[in-house]
DNA sequence: TGCGTTTTAATTGTGATCAATTGAATTGAT
DNA sequence: ATCAATTCAATTGATCACAATTAAAACGCA
């Protein structure tokens, strides 16, 4: 039992009380429930969401599509040219701005969506949350997401 | 406008609806947040959350650590080694069972936690969530995570 | 006791993430 | 037109995350 006149010492955070810890742990479990999903597609989730970025609009630079996903060049480059050996992508300097590359699906890398869409529903079954409750949830979590970069462009 | 006879082909999913995607982003962001906060402990966020995990529960093996941080060995071995390297735990085998590695604070680590205090706060006000907020989100996101995990056990 | 099974941490290999830097192309201001 | 500043992707080096494997220790049961 705590003494009441113990001395005012600093006390260090607790882990189970973490917001940030209970985000950090859904999204580590998040992956690990993408990982056997995505075995058919042969993706890994980051190859994944950025094939979803791809499928909506084509033939984008590295910095649109890292915008989206919230992800520099230097997770991208390596990224894209995983994609890109296994012929899902082109990624080719753009003609009229050599700095820019666009990348681009090739019909291989298109044809993969049409097996993509039962993903969200099998996803949606693991997380046990009704349509309303996971929309919810996603709102939440965008504005929180959206606070947190706020303050890292104000800092 | 989409064409209501278009031909039921299958439809990729859509980046911004996806829960998944809301969680992904928000957690990257959040590790950006944790950098700067961070940096005067000198500590990486994983880093953080063993040494909280630590402040709160001393010489534990490293199974143990892993089960409340869900990550395995390969994760902490190089982590913890990192934290040895600088002085702030020890690693020692049981020597009851020479299988076990059991992570100590030393006094430097011990006295680390106390400049820790107020970090939930300064990520809290970034967050700009109040504190029933916060713990309301806290909530559901345990409660996520744990049903994700549930699915991995089943599957 | 002896030996197969289980437990535990470490290691290896792949991929992801980011900060910092590099180098090339473009832009803009004069 | 020139040249400094900016933009863009790539690269490098560090850390993290996980699957699969390895090796040692402990356990269990005949």
């Amino acid at each position: 039992m705590p003494d009441p006149l113990s001395p005012p010492t600093a006390a260090p955070p607790k882990l189970d009380d973490q917001l940030c810890f209970a985000l950090y742990s859904a999204g580590l479990a998040l992956t690990k429930v993408y990982r056997p999903v995505l075995e058919a597609l042969d993706l890994t989730y980051p190859q994944y969401l950025a094939m979803l970025c791809l499928w909506e609009a084509d033939d984008v630079t590295v910095n649109a599509l890292g915008a989206r996903l919230r992800l520099d060049s230097g997770t991208l480059t390596p990224l894209l040219k995983r994609l890109e050996g296994r012929g899902l992508i082109v990624r080719r300097r753009d003609p009229g701005d050599e700095r820019r590359v666009r990348v681009a699906l090739t019909e291989t890398g298109r044809a993969l969506g049409d097996r993509a869409s039962d993903i969200p529903l099998r996803i949606g079954e693991a997380s046990g949350l009704s349509r309303e409750e996971a929309r919810a949830e996603r709102r939440r979590l965008v504005a929180l997401r959206d606070r947190l970069e706020a303050w890292l462009d104000r800092n």
